[in-house]
DNA sequence: GGAATACATGAGGCACCCCTCCGGTTCCAT
DNA sequence: ATGGAACCGGAGGGGTGCCTCATGTATTCC
């Protein structure tokens, strides 16, 4: 819908090629959202009922498609986290903002690989994960700022807890699709500064927390 | 070295049989802990020096030479899991157990594949799944009796760390080998009976938990 | 040493997937 | 109404993987 208004202000587009356009991104938020950003684009362009060809037209690679098909869950996904910043309790605010986040994973297998992952050969959306990882470290200090969250952590970790529950989310989302709230909860009990005991391992550096959403590409 | 006496009891078998066998199980071995029990068995019989067939004609299933592969690490798994029974602290143990299943995942991507799923098609496997629960149950209860760990959670609880271990372990193997062990701990303190809050949804059924191992079969 | 048997080989059928390229089609402006 | 630009289709080349089976080879035992 909004994307359709946006896409044909972009340019004079031929009818015919601005209805493939449609149908193709409707396939792949589709095909994304039940089979993880690696799903087939020959199945989504039969889905759409495009030839192949006509799909890498209009999306030269897999990630212009990406991009185009989960403009609508990112916009949602950014307004539950610009929310949970205003919050006035900054636990609050956290609790908020990371059940925003798993939430937004449980909704979409594509968007959760999203979420696990960096795609370096993509500007675009290097810009909204760096834009995620502001977010986290913001949320997260001034939970901590107000002593609620326990100092010792870091944005890794929290990165950790979404490869966790996006591996929770692939286990449980047939069969119990509310568990990862469950696993939340448990989560948070872990991070709150009361009571909180030392951990024996350094928190990853941002380095090696790049390389390794950049890993789980290759990972199959 | 222990397989080979084992097997060479068995069946009188041909010396070159023999050393064909051998050979295929070695590198099943490095080829399901580098690419997981998806690996490609055309590649381990390449690996092997051995043709297609012969892999097939000794190891008519995938999972049989997943289970001849795995047999070493089983061992070094179980012998842990012994050891955490035995300690007096029953919190004590919790952990070691906890720390022994989260290495063992660690240090083998199909041994960490295996622990998170399960393989209906096979007795054998069921059999050795079925003992691990059995063991997390046990050393679990052990240490809500004592009022160590909290009495609200369950074994799915802890079968849900496995997922959650796996893939930390798929994200950091290569960049920060030692992040599953920071992860862990942190996990810990959400499990201590003193710092427990209410969690908002009931752990899965075992039927869910089950459906879930065998989800993750299908999961691409 | 030779026959019988156990074993190994690898081409080949099938099913996917990625991506390219060019002949044919559709649309729109004139 | 028609020419030319924009667009589409889909065959095809290259790759991977699973699994089978007819054919050829090695071993063992007499």
């Amino acid at each position: 819908m909004s994307t359709s208004e946006v896409e044909r202000a972009r340019a004079p587009w031929r009818r015919d090629a601005q209805k493939r356009h449609d149908r193709l991104i409707e396939a792949a938020r589709r095909e994304f959202a039940a089979r993880g950003v690696d799903a087939s684009l020959e199945r989504i362009a039969r889905e759409a009922g495009v030839a192949i060809g006509t799909l890498y037209r209009h999306f030269p690679t897999r990630l212009d498609l990406l991009v185009a098909a989960f403009e609508p869950r990112l916009q949602e996904f950014l307004e539950g986290a610009e929310k949970a910043m205003e919050m006035d309790d900054p636990w609050e605010g956290f609790v908020y903002y990371m059940e925003n986040l798993f939430r937004a994973q449980a909704g979409d297998r594509g968007f959760n690989d999203f979420l696990s992952r960096r795609f370096p050969s993509s500007p675009e959306t290097e810009r909204i994960h760096d834009q995620v990882c502001h977010q986290i470290e913001a949320v997260l200090t001034r939970a901590q700022e107000a002593g609620k969250a326990r100092p010792d952590i870091a944005m890794a970790d929290i990165v950790n807890l979404i490869w966790s529950n996006g591996r929770m989310i692939d286990a449980t989302s047939v069969t119990a699709p509310n568990a990862w709230r469950r696993h939340l909860y448990l989560m948070l009990d872990a991070y709150r500064a009361e009571r909180a005991h030392p951990i024996p391992e350094a928190p990853m550096t941002d380095e090696q927390l790049y390389d390794a959403m950049v890993q789980l590409n290759k990972v199959d």
